[in-house]
DNA sequence: GCCGTTTTCGGCCCGACTGTTTTCAGTCG
């Protein structure tokens, strides 16, 4: 059982909690469980009961729930749960505007169980009638079935971005004095988002009128003096807040939560005297308020560092921000070189000057070319004849001094016995070798793992790219043992990547952190297959961010001969 | 169900908007 199936049952026990009107503290306990099982660097499934109280928010209960799902696949309560409400009724409560009381009612007036039920029921009227619907539900909810059919709701963090881009830019020419920003999982830096929360502070009110006249709205969700939402073409739902100037420090950090950060200051401010809202900071004895306008005096306030967005999901940025130990997190201005990207030679769109020159003109001071090895037919890989004639282009191209220093590499697969796709006096005779895994994605985990370490041992290894192989909204990671990955490339000097491709951003933050907690070292990378992808270097320096990495752990912030210096080949011949 | 610098019991983050109400419950973030 790995944390991703652990924190589903335990999802969905707290949702059929919610839909049996248990109590909310409970309830909040094992949603809780769920995220932390979900972001937990370490396999929970490993961990004995002591092991697992150690964990806040897991308890003595919990902790024997999670050992007893380790075990035997599921828990005793979980089934009976099960039993007393089908678990399809879950997707009703995934529907806009449906939540579990709504959910119990349809299943026990109506026996509704589907959302094709729910749509039939909805239909012919039977969900009207019942108390305390109406009219105007049963539209909404019909709304939602069809909303919920026509988009799976979560984008990718550039799409969002860039759609939230157009719009803040709408917004700001409409109220040029205000301060309109996005904050939410946007600002934060995760690479999926949801709906897109955008923070006016200082704006008039019609603000909201203008939101629901931008050309791309669908439709308005509801619209107030203080918060409208929208459902943009595309898909995207763009709430907007607005407060007073005054407020505008307060209401940043309360939108761009965390949630789990949110709650844990919110209690922090009661133990300390105060009430924490969007509006301010204020006394709870005289309701002065002590803070407000700017984000940095909330915070200070409370006793802590401003703490970076990127940092705010409750893995130890409160604790660090109290004891002053808050990293100095990687900039994308830090970046100096980029290790990964192919050409016209393999499956690249542009030949190798006109990568360089781009790279050149971003700028950057250094990269590697690395197409692929000869596994990878489809994207014409190179053999060995190849790989070293292509290297030796690249090496005179260096020599012309362009303005860029050029690496020639490869990116070469990882078999899926772990043995590398190209001879080792082949390897050895480049600048800087990547190894991925582009095929057999459905080994068994322990098979997995063995192929990976197997290809870690391999001397000529200098970089592991995209290490789990995911394709957000796509593909999930293939099964393997990150924990043992992380702590034999500590161990032998190579490299985790930091792939840039909008839909890998591979390593993801929570593996990062593992990585850097036990002293690997990183590359963030393009992966690029065009001179337009260098671009894309900054998706991966949010990540590098969300995993507390400094510049100091990522190599391709050193000045060119540092780097090359650094490198796992290079180290081991010093 | 978790948790403890008033605590092993009694708290647990807070507010806006909507719809069906007539003072509030449900949903959302």
């Amino acid at each position: 059982m790995d944390n991703l199936a652990i924190a589903r049952i335990l999802r969905e026990i707290a949702d059929l909690l919610e839909i049996k009107d248990e109590n909310p503290f409970k309830i909040r306990a094992y949603r809780n469980s769920a995220d932390i099982a979900a972001n937990h660097p370490h396999e929970l499934a490993l961990l004995d009961e002591t092991g697992l109280r150690e964990i806040p928010g897991i308890g003595k209960d919990l902790a024997a729930r999670i050992r007893e799902i380790a075990e035997t696949g599921d828990t005793t309560f979980h089934r009976e749960l099960v039993e007393e409400f089908p678990p399809t009724i879950l997707d009703l409560l995934h529907l806009q505007g449906v939540g579990p009381k709504t959910v119990a009612v349809l299943y026990r007036e109506l026996g509704v169980r589907t959302l094709d039920e729910l749509e039939a029921a909805a239909r012919d009227g039977r969900v009207r009638a019942l108390k305390g619907m109406g009219p105007k539900k049963e539209a909404l909810i019909l709304k939602a079935l069809d909303e919920q059919k026509r988009f799976a709701g979560r984008h990718l963090l550039p799409d969002a971005h860039d759609t939230a881009a157009a719009l803040l830019e709408y917004l700001r020419h409409h109220s040029p004095d205000a301060t309109i920003e996005a904050v939410g999982s946007l600002r934060r830096g995760c690479d999926t988002c949801g709906d897109l929360d955008l923070l006016a502070s200082g704006a008039a009110p019609d603000l909201m009128d203008h939101l629901a006249d931008y050309r791309l709205v669908e439709r308005v969700l509801g619209q107030g003096d203080t918060k409208s939402s929208v459902l943009l073409h595309g898909g995207f739902q763009a709430d907007l807040r607005l407060v007073a100037a005054d407020s505008r420090g307060a209401a940043m950090q309360y939108f761009t939560g965390s949630k789990a950060h949110n709650i844990a200051l919110r209690d922090r401010a009661i133990r300390l005297g105060f009430k924490l809202n969007e509006y301010g900071l204020f006394t709870i004895a005289d309701d002065v308020r002590v803070a407000g306008e700017r984000e940095e005096d909330v915070y200070a306030s409370l006793g802590l560092e401003w703490i970076p967005p990127e940092l705010r999901e409750m893995r130890g940025e409160i604790e660090a921000a109290e004891a002053h130990t808050l990293p100095r997190l990687v900039d994308r201005a830090d970046l100096r070189g980029d290790l990964h990207m192919h050409t016209t030679e393999t499956d690249g769109k542009d030949d190798v000057r006109s990568m360089a020159e781009a790279a050149r003109d971003t700028p950057l001071e250094y990269i590697a070319i690395t197409d692929h090895s000869q596994s990878l037919a489809m994207a014409n890989g190179l053999d060995e004849r190849r790989a070293l004639a292509h290297a030796g282009r690249i090496r005179a191209l260096d020599v012309e001094d362009i303005g860029v220093r050029l690496l020639a590499g490869i990116e070469c697969d990882i078999k899926p016995d772990g043995s590398l796709d190209l001879a080792d006096d082949c390897l050895a005779a480049l600048d800087l070798v990547v190894a991925s895994v582009h095929s057999a994605f459905n080994q068994e985990r322990q098979q997995m793992t063995d192929r990976l370490l197997r290809a870690l041992d391999n001397p000529h290894v200098d970089v592991l790219g995209h290490p789990t192989g995911r394709l957000i909204l796509k593909r999930e990671p293939y099964a393997v043992d990150v924990d043992a990955i992380v702590n034999a490339a500590a161990r032998l000097g190579v490299a985790l990547e930091i792939n840039c491709q909008v839909d890998r951003l591979d390593l993801n933050d929570v593996h990062a952190r593992l990585g850097r907690d036990r002293g690997a070292r990183f590359v963030i990378s393009s992966d690029g297959h065009s001179r337009l992808a260098f671009g894309r270097l900054r998706w991966g320096v949010l990540i590098a961010r969300r995993g507390w990495l400094r510049p100091s752990d990522v190599l391709n912030t050193q000045p060119f001969d540092a780097f090359r210096s650094s490198l796992r080949r290079n180290r081991q011949q010093a």
